[in-house]
DNA sequence: CTCGAACTACGACGAATTTCGTACAATGGG
DNA sequence: CCCATTGTACGAAATTCGTCGTAGTTCGAG
């Protein structure tokens, strides 16, 4: 009874469906920064299972979504694994200077709490 | 030095206790966002009072609150007015950028959906 | 001292969020 | 086909959040 479409797309918003409380709002958690901070110095695509989050699957699979319905990150599945990667181009085109003032804010906070 | 004796003295975090997280969920609510961009683009302290919020006075209340404790605005009684300020110097000494880009992201959506 | 203005404290409520466990589905290799 | 890997869906419990109303406090003016 499997239904007839190929599920395997993944909703994100558009550009312009974008919203700034919602960004912040993603950014806001700490597990959610961690993972952004973390595909940002990537630069590249990395896969859900590639985090060693201190959460289960569930929670993972909720805070990954929570980042690409608020539109910080894309998703994309190649074969069983999920890939994710930050729409730095969006988000720089609509907010300007945010996600690095962010990135940098959080690297600073790192070194002066977590490692100091 | 402050000329306050006066015994309504309102906590504030100190600048090293100011937390990210905490900065971004204050400016992930709009009416906190709100607040906070009238706030910077005044020349002076506002009361609570000054503020039109859609809300009632217990809310706002409680949004000054989560602004203050957050460390994103300073407080002090004046007489039975309560005035407030973005706490500028700390943020940019903590998070450079970081409030500058909120603010011009929030102008930004502003002119885009709110006046586009 | 009394009054109004400004703001707070407290309790409450519904809605959203966060988290988990377990069961389930899609993919790719044997 | 079988199965391990990868991630999802669903339900549920605990928590947080945003909102409000009411009662109360502090201050300055009269």
């Amino acid at each position: 009874m499997t239904t007839a479409a190929s599920p395997r797309e993944l909703a994100h918003p558009t550009r312009d469906e974008i919203r700034l409380e919602g960004v912040l709002h993603a950014l806001s958690d700490p597990v959610r920064l961690r993972v952004v901070r973390e595909l940002a110095t990537a630069e590249s695509e990395l896969s859900c299972s590639y985090f060693d989050l201190p959460v289960t699957k569930s929670t993972s699979t909720h805070h990954f979504r929570v980042l690409r319905e608020s539109g910080v990150i894309r998703q994309v599945y190649r074969g069983t694994a999920k890939m994710n990667g930050v729409r730095r181009d969006d988000l720089d085109e609509l907010f300007p200077g945010l996600l690095d003032s962010v990135l940098t804010a959080a690297a600073g906070e790192a070194a002066r709490h977590g490692a100091g």
